[in-house]
DNA sequence: CATGAATGAGGATTCATTCAT
DNA sequence: CATGAATGAATCCTCATTCAT
């Protein structure tokens, strides 16, 4: 109520305000536990503490809560990304990011939100297309580039560096991903991560760590 | 009504009759298509070509009729399975299965069942389970079974065959899978499959792949 | 369940069977009552005897049930039509069918129809038209062909039949229709009737009957 | 909020100041083209320009709003009368007057005006009263009175002459005003009005116009 | 007074399920 | 057994109305 905040408060229900927030709170809590068709606006609505008829004035149909909820999740999944620090010897570097990796995907907010995209992206095939494209190729994208530079600066040979990103991360997801996502365990926990992460780390070295002799082949 | 019926219809109609069979063929193409929630009674009755009613003589609801859908899905894929002809070399062995595993998930059909039962796998988890056991513990069991045997002979060295399993039928989704199940691509051609598997069976044999040396070390 | 029926029961809930007939009489005199709007679907389920559900299986919408109202009132009011004898002397056939014509638009259910028809005329044009078409230019047309046979006949000098037959219905409805339809009286006496349509057709023949010199101008 | 405005607040809200007037004005608009159901509380106040809670400030709730627009709207139209000046000829009076309501009814205002009253006098009888009186028996009275001017002085010979004013305005109404109510035509062209006026007129002296035989009786 | 966010009752419509034939 | 008409609960969404600011 000060002036210091009166130039964004003028914006109305639009951008960001509390309710708006709670809403997609409550939202993103249902949609993600029952996918978009089990999920009921009135069910939402209680979740988010507010009456039907408020989810209305925020966003104009199920949908379009829908994919809002998908959009922010995304992002927010989207931003969670990996510093891959050059400096950083290229062992380490896979630990990391493949740790934090399945980390990701291998809890029950990042499960919930792959399953219900995954399971509307037929009948909504735009949302699954963003939804890949916020979440899985960003990573993947920033990946690449990470071994592209390692492939010039000669410690890595690598003929097709997307190939090869989707590979490390397909490797780290070995045992670990399907069993959780179809229901089949809890999280799995950091030993059994490392142990995966770890072979993953040494199977992709393996493949494609430049040879003593490479360097060299004059 | 009449006598002349009552010698047949006495036995029930639990195990495999016409109407039945009917019934399931109409009711998985709809499920496959529109997922669990998408899927209506009606819109199966129609599809199968019986009345809505016949449905809850042969199920007792729509769930229950989901269910055999993807029991009866997850056998028909599991018994797809994969000769793993021990007397051939393991590159074409490895090449033949992965294409032939690809081809699986990523046609139309697999990616339905896929998508239906993942979406359906938090509010119902048995029905994830049990595809999971069926369709991917199934084919990977029987991989790693055909993996122990190659260690066993000296082919391969692997210490951990279930993870190796893992790896491979991962290596070869590579960009394969997610573009296609969030609907960034159409089924993949045979060209692109057989670079990703190539370089599937390349990286993994390298990692496992007994090495001369590795035989003599007396 | 006799043979004999056998044909005609077949049909389904297309045609007329019991239920549709009874729907459409709870749907008229609810529609007819409250208008498009004012009529909700529980209130004619309601009075129809039926469930909500039942409305949706013999119409698909609340439109197409309103549409229905209207033409199935439209024809009957349409064939409630007026014998123009031509043997009848003329002054007698213009009273009888004026009184006719004003019973019809006089009584509850005539003016409730052109209400109803009225209003929704600005949104729903097509009902407006067909409704115009079935009920008043189809009398409206009998009794304009009439006026030329007896023009023919040389019993009356008309210029434009079609608009002297519009000119006797609304001086039939000089001052009962619009008092009526705004709800400033109930139905009109029969005295009031004859009154109102004696004046109308001695001043519809006063201007239009043929002059003994017309016939004669020799 | 600050006292500056106490002054001018002050004075209520019941009467006619600009806020008002103003949404008068947009209900007005949206009432008469959508009807009194099709109509929403938020769409008057954006058509006013004001906030919905201002609506219910200057009147207790959407019914009393509706009632006000068709009173305003009744009197407005009850106001529009028509001069008739006794020193001009019978045969241009009628002519001039004829026209001018025709043109009154036939236009898009004074349709929707008369549609909405009549779609809800069933409801709302006191609305089809109130705008009856106002609209049209006003109207109907004042020519009634001018023929009661002329029988007197001898010009015309008339038993009722309400009854005459009525069939009139029907004569003038004939091929006109149904059609264009039942959108099967545009607003009528002067010319079409211009025929059946004349026609109109020629018939209702043909009717009651004083002959030179009934001056001269004795 | 003026606002507009919030409400919740009510409306159209769908659909799993039942039951008389 | 097979049917399909009938049901009514549940869903999404709208809108008149209220109330704190």
């Amino acid at each position: 109520m000060v002036e210091t905040q009166a130039a964004t408060s003028v914006q109305g229900h639009d951008e960001d305000c509390a309710k708006r927030r709670q809403i997609i709170k409550g939202a993103r809590t249902v949609f993600l536990e029952q996918g978009f068709d089990g999920a009921s606006m009135g069910e939402i609505a209680r979740a988010a503490g507010v009456s039907k008829g408020t989810l209305y004035v925020y966003f104009t149909d199920k949908n379009s809560l829908f994919c809002e909820i998908i959009e922010q999740e995304s992002i927010a999944q989207g931003m969670l990304s990996f510093d891959f620090m050059p400096e950083r010897d290229i062992e380490t570097t896979l630990k990391v990011f493949g740790t934090a990796y399945i980390k990701l995907l291998c809890n029950p907010r990042g499960a919930s939100a792959i399953r219900t995209v995954m399971a509307i992206a037929e009948r909504m095939p735009d949302i699954g297309r963003r939804y890949y494209e916020r979440v899985i190729a960003n990573s993947l994208g920033r990946f690449a580039r990470y071994l592209d530079q390692q492939v010039k600066s000669g410690t890595l040979v690598i003929d097709n560096c997307d190939l090869a990103a989707a590979q490390f991360t397909k490797l780290c997801q070995a045992t670990l991903f399907l069993p959780f996502i179809f229901q089949m365990t809890e999280t799995p926990s950091s030993e059994r991560i490392a142990e995966v992460v770890d072979s993953a780390t040494r199977m992709f070295l393996a493949a494609y760590r430049a040879k003593p002799d490479d360097a060299r082949p004059s």
